[in-house]
DNA sequence: TGTAATATTGTACTTCGAGTCCCACATAGT
DNA sequence: ACTATGTGGGACTCGAAGTACAATATTACA
């Protein structure tokens, strides 16, 4: 994959609302040159095949996760608090690309066959929650976790679930509110 | 697609392990017919392509998530056993079964697109969740949740996140275990 | 048991789309 | 001006999906 320059990176998102809508292999190179106006032979020139269109637009999103995670990660607060804002990041991100996140977990197998994509995962998600984990333990603010990295997958598995519900029901969701119900859900839990 | 007969169901699972491992569009038909031992003219003759072996073998996993939430949810106790048991029943399709369970996770967005799998993954999943989160709300065992249908999705993710975290990394996961941090995490919530 | 319907399979074929090739042109750096 | 690199068009190859058809097996049932 060569570097691609903004011009062509700026109309790719369309081709997510393609891909998310049909899967990409119902998605010709064709209809996404169409859709996007950059010519086939274009495409071929920057990416090998239609694939790395695809991971392209998971990274460019993994990477936004990144970034909004570390931020949440860098405010003030408790560990709790701090795990509060991640979650509410996550679901920030979901609901601001929702064609980009459905044709992510859409190839969600694809996905995870690419190490790359794998490890982005990892380092934009699991690590800081983990590490927060690890924090809140320390400063009392969070029940210690015998296993955080199970405990992150948990909570990762929640957030997607709940935003992908909205983000496949096509609702426009109000990334706010479904935040506080899954906190209150990962925080509280469900004993009585 | 016609009724599959058992002689060729049997084999089909074999297909699963394929797909599951470099998706549904890098695995040939031909592929199919030889790891499954069925020619390919005789899976023409059954299924009108081959995402529909894909929906066949994802509609019996369903039908076995939904017969083992089934007989979860009849079990005595309260209901917060009772969802316990549900959980430990996903977990334990998940460990069984791991090729197709995989091959679902990795086609997710194929499913979500067929209305027919998302009924049926609500009729075997999360309306009997709900069931359960409302009658746990009533006889005290569960805390009650304003929102029970993202409740449910949440529980469902959590659960599948952990369970596909160990599937994909191919350990050969002890459902038992795996399942008793989940429902410490989904029980017992973060907070201090 | 004979016969019709249906299932199973091989071989050859059509079709369609991914990816390639090659050529033309544009734009920019030196 | 002239070389690199980017942009784009059009025709091509090739592989795999799916079809057609014919031959044989199996079952149903009269």
């Amino acid at each position: 994959m060569r570097p691609v320059p903004t011009s062509i990176a700026v109309k790719l998102p369309k081709a997510a609302e393609l891909i998310a809508e049909r899967g990409l292999d119902q998605t010709k190179i064709e209809d996404i040159a169409e859709a996007t106006g950059i010519p086939k032979t274009t495409l071929y020139y920057y990416f090998v095949g239609k694939e790395e269109i695809l991971v392209f637009l998971q990274r460019d999103l993994l990477a936004e996760v990144a970034d909004a995670v570390a931020i949440a990660v860098d405010t003030d607060g408790t560990a709790a608090d701090r795990l509060r804002e991640v979650m509410r990041a996550q679901l920030r991100v979901m609901a601001e690309r929702p064609a980009v996140w459905r044709a992510f977990i859409a190839d969600l197998g694809r996905a995870a066959r690419l190490p790359e994509l794998v490890e982005a995962l990892a380092n934009a998600y699991y690590a800081p929650v983990e590490q927060l984990l690890g924090e809140g333990g320390a400063d009392g603010s969070l029940r210690c976790s015998e296993d955080p990295a199970t405990t992150a997958m948990a909570i990762f598995g929640a957030a997607t679930m709940v935003g992908l519900r909205h983000v496949l029901a096509g609702h426009d969701l109000d990334a706010e509110r479904m935040a506080e119900q899954v906190i209150a859900f990962v925080f509280g839990g469900l004993a009585a």
